[in-house]
RNA sequence: CGGGGCGUGGCGCAGCCUGGUAGCGCGCACCGUUCGGGUCGGUGAGGUCCCCGGUUCAAAUCCGGGCGCCCCGACCA
């Protein structure tokens, strides 16, 4: 039922009042999306159709590296969330049955598939294996947004991979990567795969698909042959000019200057050329001065993976305590081990003396202070790798591919018997794709001023037909035969036969996004020539005769992407 | 969770300050018109004004409480 006359597909001229994200009114607009509350969506015919068009690419290319689909349930009991501690999630959706039986609507699906592996997988034999399903998600979010992009319900293929070893989970690894780099190429979206971080899942590996759009939610970090999470990335820092060195470093009176741009404005120095000291609590290793470039932030992230430990930042009481008056802190003369970040080279700079109203001059990392050299600053754009200036782009994630190791097989007890008969542990690998993300990229990377322009590999249909003229004139009746020999012929045509004007329906035709657009109208039966119209560029290609539309059209779709 | 904004026919909005018969545009139905860029004219349907309570002769409007939604930030396995 392609017929947009009798086709569930309502259009707005006005995009909802609140909506700010370009894939959120378009979506909305062009009738594919409906919200029922906040970060909870109704797919509509057409939007579904895209969706399940996204499926199925991703369907195919994990069954491709050996994937088996299988389904499992949203609603779990409690128990395995427990013991896997992931039931302090604040994020899980937890609910009781009518028994008080504590049941959860399911982030992901770890803690199910590892119990059936830990089940039914005795022998090496049994390995490797990768199983994955699509299905519902639901995640308490602390804040849906930007209509589909950030939900508390969506569809996620999410597969595991389950093997002997590290070595093996390698393989597994790799084999994702593989399909995941066909899917978005396939899905015609620009994509980077990114290193991204480990995060709180602790594993030892893990990548993201992102890609890029306004409306992204991260920050991707790109040069040529690099691309990484602004979370993860590392780069050469930008030169500073420094003044002219000093034998030792000399006091300068800095009154009430506690911040970087107010030390440097008060001393004349470039911001690059002072030092911020960010003290820390780490577990384990109590109180640290960390520093770096005056000019650069502090990336909790990678302090987090430099410390290796849980860590916070100190309270105001404990740098009072410990070093000086916070604003006036610096790493010399100090009783603490300091971090020195890597952006901070050679070269002499501004740093707090830790005394009221006072900085040093001259101060020289290695001469004036010992010190660790780590990684955890943030880039920048234009920072080098490989000597070639970075970009930073934002993006969204549609995928992640994840190197979970033994974490859950543990927990949940996946072993198997190695061929010397030693229970082992089960290496899992986790990979995830939301197919509402890419459908919503796709809207925001391709979209113009008139509408979507769908890549053709994901649209709602192949060709969008319109007939233009007096409804029961002739040139609906070649716009029927049109219709016809492209049904027969097995397009995926939608065909807009209502009774509107003809603006209103290339105003729909251009909302939607359908890659190619036929037009039958009076011009079509004076010509002899059917209109067909590219929607991404509205480049015009040359007209078809009636007679061949199946043979021009079959040939014009192939070549689209 | 912090900050800001908003809830009035399907969509977009006005009315609220200063209480007194609920309005506009689009859309929808019907009649006519037009038929290659949201055509034009006419007739008409459609609203618990988010909910509960209070003040008042009278509440969309004032007061109190609640709910919902959006945006920014925090968070995001």
């Amino acid at each position: 039922m392609t017929r947009l006359s009798s086709y569930l597909l309502p259009t707005e001229k006005e995009a909802p009042a609140d909506a700010e994200a370009l894939s959120h009114r378009l979506m909305v607009r062009a009738g594919l999306v409906r919200q029922v509350g906040s970060g909870l969506w109704s797919w509509l015919p057409a939007g579904w159709r895209v969706h399940q068009r996204v499926t199925a690419i991703v369907r195919e290319e994990i069954d491709a590296i050996g994937g088996q689909e299988m389904l499992m349930p949203l609603i779990q009991p409690a128990e395995a969330w427990k013991r896997t501690g992931r039931y302090a999630i604040e994020e899980l959706f937890k609910l009781r049955d009518r028994r008080e039986a504590e049941l959860v609507l399911a982030l992901t699906h770890e803690e199910l598939v590892t119990t059936h592996v830990a089940q039914v997988v005795r022998s090496y034999r049994d390995l490797p294996l990768i199983l994955y399903h699509f299905q519902v998600k639901g995640r308490d979010e602390a804040r849906p947004r930007a209509g589909v992009l950030r939900t508390r319900e969506f569809i996620m293929k999410d597969s595991y991979s389950f093997d002997r070893d590290a070595e093996g989970l390698q393989r597994s690894y790799e084999l994702h990567i593989e399909a995941y780099d066909r899917i978005f190429d396939r899905t015609g979206l620009r994509w980077y795969r990114v290193e991204s971080d480990v995060g709180l899942m602790g594993g030892t590996g893990a990548h993201e698909y992102m890609a890029p759009c306004p409306a992204g939610e991260n920050d991707v970090a790109l040069a040529p042959g690099y691309a990484a999470n602004v979370e993860v990335a590392s780069a050469q820092a930008q030169p500073v000019e420094f003044p002219a060195p000093l034998g030792a470093p000399e006091d300068a009176l800095t009154p009430g200057a506690t911040t970087i741009a107010a030390v440097a404005g008060q001393l004349g120095v470039a911001a690059g050329a002072t030092l911020k000291a960010f003290p820390v609590v780490a577990d384990g290793r109590g109180l640290l001065m960390v520093v770096v470039r005056g000019d650069h932030r502090v990336n909790e992230f990678k302090l987090g993976g430099a410390l290796g430990t849980p860590w916070r930042p100190a309270s105001a009481a404990e740098i009072e305590e410990r070093i000086g008056p916070p604003g006036f802190i610096g790493p010399v003369g100090i009783d603490l081990p300091v971090l020195l970040d890597e952006g901070v080279g050679e070269g002499q700079y501004v740093g707090g003396a830790n005394r009221p109203d006072m900085h040093l001059r001259g101060v020289q990392p290695g001469r004036d202070f010992a010190f660790e050299r780590v990684d955890v600053r943030s880039v920048e754009a234009g920072d080098l790798v490989g000597g070639m200036p970075l970009t930073i782009e934002p993006a969204i994630e549609v995928g992640n591919i994840f190197q979970l190791g033994t974490r859950y097989s543990e927990a949940l007890g996946a072993s198997f018997l190695d061929e010397q008969g030693s229970e082992q542990p089960i290496w899992m690998g986790s990979y995830g794709i939301g197919m509402a993300r890419i459908v919503a990229a796709a809207v925001e990377q391709f979209a113009d001023e008139r509408g979507i322009c769908w890549p053709a590999a994901i649209a709602p249909f192949a060709v969008h037909l319109v007939a233009v003229g007096k409804p029961g004139g002739e040139e609906r009746a070649l716009a029927e035969t049109v219709y016809a020999a492209l049904r027969e012929g097995g397009v995926d045509v939608l065909y807009d036969d209502r009774e509107a004007g003809a603006g209103e329906k290339f105003a729909d035709a251009e909302l939607l996004g359908v890659p190619l657009r036929l037009t039958v109208g009076r011009r079509a039966l004076e010509s002899g020539e059917i209109e067909v119209v590219l929607r991404r560029g509205m480049e015009a290609k040359p007209g078809i005769a009636p007679a061949d539309v199946l043979a021009q059209v079959t040939e014009l779709c192939r070549g689209l992407h």
